[in-house]
DNA sequence: ACACACTCCTGAATGC
DNA sequence: TGCATTCAGGAGTGTG
């Protein structure tokens, strides 16, 4: 499932082969994805790329005239080939570039997003998402401002993209993990000092999952094609039963808001 | 404001 | 073997 540390690690893929080259055009094979791909987008005729940018999970694509906002959902990845090559099931979208290849955007679940955006500050998609967890506002005092008066499950809170931007289900959990913190805990009862401690580790676990090329569980790629290597890395996620690589104790799993959270029970207080 | 459940989707895994 | 059921979850929307 792409979380930031996929998107991120898509947007360094494409953006070599995007800013400063020009869209020729837009080949759509499905315009039914989580909402129908924008019209603006379907008629899009030789814009220049400006830049390709990274918000929480949604990637950002400056033209000349507006922006495309980019949702991978659970199962898209973006993928640079040359150009041309025959549309496969689940091909719904080609960016042909004037370089000789296109971006080609791949969901088997349709649960991503292809909008258009004239204005990128006013769009309702973004407004209301928090701090960056890479940036100097996602600190100590933010996280413990916003854990202090609430019971929710310290995970839970987590994957909220009001709290922080970009985490879902899997690093979540690692960075719990990292952190020493069993994700049933009420929010209200991390310590200023644990609040530290897990803003320091969801950063350390997001920067090394980006070095490796993000996490590949079914279908997420890297832009030439590559799963992501960070899988190797995970202490938790999906491990259910298994040997904790700290401490031997077997990994155990628990539901948080119907979603899967996987923690060690002796490394984890 | 808050904290939930519901919903979209497909393919892999599981059950009988 | 084959068909039906369950599970995976990002995030907008709806409910109490």
């Amino acid at each position: 499932m792409p979380e930031l540390p996929e998107v991120e690690t898509c947007r360094l893929g494409i953006e070599p082969w995007l800013s400063g080259h020009t869209i020729i055009r837009v080949e759509v094979h499905n315009a039914r994805l989580r909402w129908p791909v924008d019209k603006e987008i379907l008629l899009l005729k030789k814009k220049q790329v400006l830049s390709v940018q990274r918000r929480a999970k949604y990637l950002l694509l400056e033209l000349n005239e507006g922006w495309i906002i980019i949702h991978l959902g659970m199962s898209g990845c973006l993928r640079v080939m040359l150009y041309p090559q025959f549309p496969n099931k689940h091909d719904h979208i080609d960016l042909i570039l004037n370089n000789g290849f296109m971006i080609r955007y791949t969901d088997p679940r349709r649960f991503g997003a292809w909008l258009w955006s004239d204005n990128i500050q006013k769009s309702s998609l973004l407004d209301h998402i928090g701090p960056e967890p890479l940036s100097d506002n996602f600190n100590n005092r933010w996280l413990y401002e916003k854990l202090r008066n609430k019971r929710t499950p310290i995970k839970t809170l987590l994957t909220d993209n009001k709290i922080v931007a970009g985490i879902g289900n899997i690093y979540a959990s690692e960075s719990l993990f990292i952190a020493g913190i069993l994700p049933g805990r009420a929010a209200s009862s991390l310590s200023e000092k644990d609040a530290e401690t897990l803003v320091q580790s969801i950063k350390k676990v997001l920067l090394r999952s980006i070095h490796k090329g993000g996490t590949t569980l079914r279908n997420f790629l890297q832009s030439n094609g590559n799963p992501g290597n960070f899988i190797h890395e995970l202490h938790v996620y999906g491990r259910k039963n298994k040997k904790c690589r700290l401490c031997g104790t077997l990994i155990q799993i628990v539901k948080h808001k119907q979603r899967s959270t996987f923690f060690c029970p002796k490394c984890q207080h």
